[in-house]
DNA sequence: CTACCCTGTAAAGAAATTCTTACACCTGAT
DNA sequence: ATCAGGTGTAAGAATTTCTTTACAGGGTAG
């Protein structure tokens, strides 16, 4: 419908993605520019399998981009660098978002009404 | 400095108060106007303590207000209305924001260095 | 072959959230 | 006094997220 427009589960998603601040950091260095996880994981201080996983998870939400490359010397090489987000947050964004919420309410779905 | 420069915490803890389908409705119902805490727990359609948890992690991060207010016939009555927040998520904002973070890097403090 | 550096993932433990249930208090009306 | 409707909070279970440790595979270099 309009631009800044990301359905209520993805929206969810992605503020998850960006509510720790171990994955905040991550996104901050990659927005210097990309890198791979190994070196990253150095960079940052901490282990490689947890920065594995947090990457997932920022890729999962559309956040980071990963591409795996070959390097010169053969070694595969994963890459990870920031997607192009521009996400704006208001109360009118934010309830625009939940009509598309894919939960059912406990007893207060739309069409089914019990009086009492 | 700028008008959109949420401390790095702060922006977690708000990130993580949206991050969650049952508060992302709270914050919905709460745009179309202000309410009080059982009707709201009885038109979302969850437990009234439950509903307070998440009103009071809501109000933390500044994303809610409440007021409490006595109706006509004495009874308290705790009313909850939307802050006027704009928060806008690029690449550039987070890595500003991740700057002013408060926690410790393990291992990778400035000024210390070991080599092997 | 051994060492080094890269990748990925599974399993298990620790820690933080979410949710339910139950309790306690106040005021006005029956 | 009892009921109805408002408030708040505490304790514990259930669930999810975060973190560590360990393992497995592939390539180049010595």
């Amino acid at each position: 419908m309009n631009a800044a427009g990301p359905t209520g589960d993805d929206l969810v998603e992605m503020l998850a993605a960006l509510a720790n601040p171990l994955r905040l950091r991550i996104v901050a260095r990659l927005a210097e520019g990309r890198d791979y996880v190994s070196h990253l994981a150095r960079e940052i201080g901490v282990s490689r399998p947890l920065l594995h996983m947090h990457l997932r998870k920022l890729e999962a939400a559309g956040l980071v981009v990963g591409t795996l490359e070959l390097s010169e010397d053969g070694k595969a090489m994963k890459y990870y660098e920031v997607a192009d987000f521009d996400l704006r947050l208001t109360a009118a964004v934010l309830a625009e978002a939940a009509k598309t919420l894919t939960q059912e309410d406990p007893g207060k779905g739309p069409g089914a009404e019990e009086h009492s």
